[in-house]
DNA sequence: TTGCTAAGCGGACCGACGGTCCGTAAGGTC
DNA sequence: GACCTTACGGACCGTCGGTCCGCTTAGCAA
């Protein structure tokens, strides 16, 4: 009987690296590719990372965690840099949460394709996907800090709700509007939302 | 001889009317009973409405198309009373949005598992749906008349957003919020949105 | 009532997909 | 190199949306 190795953690034996990095990379480029996640099977994300079908599931236990893994690596240099970002004294909280709200729809507007298929493999609610958590827990905290915002919670909602990642297609891909066209009303909504009076030097 | 219906369209044989009526009322119980659409089969609702499941497919075209019309079945009545509504003149378009607003939310609380069904049935966008069209183009033409909004398109957008069937269920089925509390929120989000500014001088 | 016709019915059947299982391969360690 | 643990991979399974086609029956006319 093997006295127990204290490994805190157990180390990831390198072809298990090699294929998990392989998989991911592989889902991404064809959810990128395809525009409807439907279309995208996990035979599909398998033969293309050059792995069996049970390896997939070994790893991401089901679809839905594969797409959560992927976006979880696109998500978390950008969730480093929104942390650093806003732990910046005289960040007005105003400027916090429409820079927030641009960086998350860009982030979607580049993903798109990903962030759909996340939306309908959370089987069957987004809400209960982790990064959905993070950003709305990052949102509501902004909004708690910005005068006049009566409900963060609901009004994170809402707002996290106008750039759903359908919504973004939708406008983009089939109503053509451009990016920047999207970007600029988003902006203009979310100040409407935050009250019409503009960044106040008075608080910070 | 009983004087015969006018044939101006194709009359329905009573066997099919029968059944139409029977996999509609089915479809409507099974989806509102369940929490997730996805534990709804077409099977289940073929044998439940006591017909076979060629009948389903060739009625309602596919699934989407089932859904579809229970919805449509289930809106009309809905559509008819705001139709009315807002012919009256002296409605201002500020209440008006309000009352629209409240008025698809409530419609989405009372059937959320069925409008969920439709949000994930609609492979994969809510937004072709043709119910959607619908409350977007009223509400699109209501905030027109609402002065001080600058993207009636974007903001109609936004604000249906608010109220999506999951985030619906999320809000009240998870998190415990109240339907009567879920209402108040969204009217001050629809409040913040109109502007601090109403017609009248003043900030609110 | 009877006979005719076409609209409608229904369930066996199919292909695709998510997910499982288990015999086999190979990395890590001494 | 021996041994053991971890991981691999693809055959396999159950379910589901959707199709097909032989059978039933409503509706009509004489």
């Amino acid at each position: 009987m093997a006295p127990r190795a204290e490994r805190t953690e157990r180390t990831e034996r390198a072809d298990a690296q090699r294929n998990r990095e392989a998989v991911l990379a592989a889902a991404d480029a064809l959810f990128a590719a395809s525009s409807s996640p439907h279309s995208v099977s996990m035979d599909d994300i398998a033969a293309a990372a050059g792995v069996g079908k049970g390896t997939l599931f070994r790893r991401f236990g089901d679809r839905a965690g594969l797409i959560a893994a992927v976006i979880t690596s696109r998500l978390e240099p950008l969730q480093r840099a929104v942390r650093e970002v806003q732990e910046q004294t005289g960040y007005a909280p105003r400027q916090q949460v429409l820079d927030l709200l641009d960086t998350a729809l860009t982030f979607k507007i580049e993903n798109r394709n990903l962030m759909s298929a996340a939306e309908d493999a959370g089987i069957s609610s987004p809400y209960r996907a982790g990064h959905y958590g993070w950003w709305h827990e990052t949102l509501r905290a902004a909004l708690d800090r910005v005068p006049g915002v009566h409900d963060p919670d609901f009004t994170a909602h809402a707002l996290l709700a106008a750039i759903r990642a359908d919504l973004v297609t939708h406008l983009i891909d089939e109503r053509q509007m451009s990016p920047d066209g999207l970007r600029s009303a988003l902006a203009a909504h979310v100040a409407d939302v935050l009250g019409g009076s503009p960044p106040e030097p008075g608080r910070s």
